[in-house]
DNA sequence: AAAGACACCTGTCCGC
DNA sequence: TGCGGACAGGTGTCTT
């Protein structure tokens, strides 16, 4: 489910409910995800939820006690529910609220993470290696031209490293690359800096628009507040193998890049 | 050093 | 109806 729009989705969703309460208990029914919960997450009981921020596709939950750092995987989602409903099948962890509610984690496929990190921490092995956020000044056309040159990667694939930049996953890497008129199978290091000018500005445009409609909504995903997500239907080409281009009617294309699906009009992105 | 394959895990869909 | 295989929104690690 999560690409960035999603956890931002996702993030503003649950917010409200979370900034400011108490963390009462923590039941961890199924520790064995991408990495186990560890027991140091129970420090975070009876701590209040000062903050929450996003990094990437991580969740920040900031106490006193220390850091919570969600990631929802593939499958991952967060939301609230009352307090007698009960646990449903792939239901790994519930945070009980002061106020009543609970903060619930569901993952079927268990490739998300709930990390802790120590109130002092100063590095973090999951967050301090990543590049910038895609929605942030520092993520302009000459950083992006800079870091492709020389490389023979597929540029689809150079836009999905978090190295280069966070949260463009699979679905917004397709569909920022049609918007941009750019094939996906082109050497990163061979295109042109108009053409990064152009990429970077459909990057921005994309997700942001994504975030507005409150992500896509693929299988059973659902915001922090329980509503589904809009973007599905702005999608151009992801999912839309061998369907028409919107623009010239071409048979769109679909391909597999490092055992990814992509997607795109053979016509158009040239 | 860089690029590709593979791993983790469950559910769903498609062809036989 | 059942079974096998491919595939799904991510990303760390191992192999070339």
């Amino acid at each position: 489910m999560p690409e960035l729009p999603e956890v931002e989705t996702t993030l503003r969703g649950i917010e409200p409910w979370l900034e400011g309460q108490t963390i009462e208990h923590i039941d961890v029914r199924q520790p064995k995800l991408r990495w186990p919960v560890e027991d140091e997450i129970h420090r975070l009981e009876g701590q209040m939820i000062v903050s929450l921020k996003r990094r990437a596709k991580y969740i920040l939950v900031e106490t006193a006690a220390g850091t919570a750092i969600w990631h929802l995987g593939m499958s991952g989602s967060l939301r609230l529910v009352d307090d007698d409903e009960p646990a449903a099948k792939h239901d790994h962890i519930d945070w009980l609220l002061s106020n009543g509610k609970i903060l619930r984690y569901h993952d079927p496929r268990r490739f998300g993470a709930l990390l802790w990190q120590a109130p002092d921490a100063t590095e973090s092995e999951h967050l301090d290696h990543l590049g910038p956020e895609p929605l942030s000044d520092a993520f302009d056309v000459d950083y992006l031209f800079q870091r492709s040159r020389k490389k023979t990667q597929a540029i689809k694939q150079f836009i999905m490293d978090g190295k280069v930049v966070v949260g463009v996953g699979n679905i917004y890497a397709n569909e920022s690359l049609f918007m941009a008129g750019i094939r996906p199978t082109l050497a990163a290091g061979k295109v042109s800096k108009a053409r990064y000018d152009k990429l970077v500005a459909c990057i921005k445009l994309v997700l942001e628009r994504a975030i507005e409609q409150g992500g896509t909504t693929l299988k059973d995903f659902v915001g922090g507040d329980g509503k589904p997500g809009y973007f599905a239907q702005e999608l151009l080409v992801y999912g839309r193998g061998g369907e028409q281009c919107v623009h010239c009617k071409s048979t769109l294309k679909e391909i597999r890049q490092g055992q990814r699906a992509t997607v795109y009009c053979p016509a158009c992105q040239g």
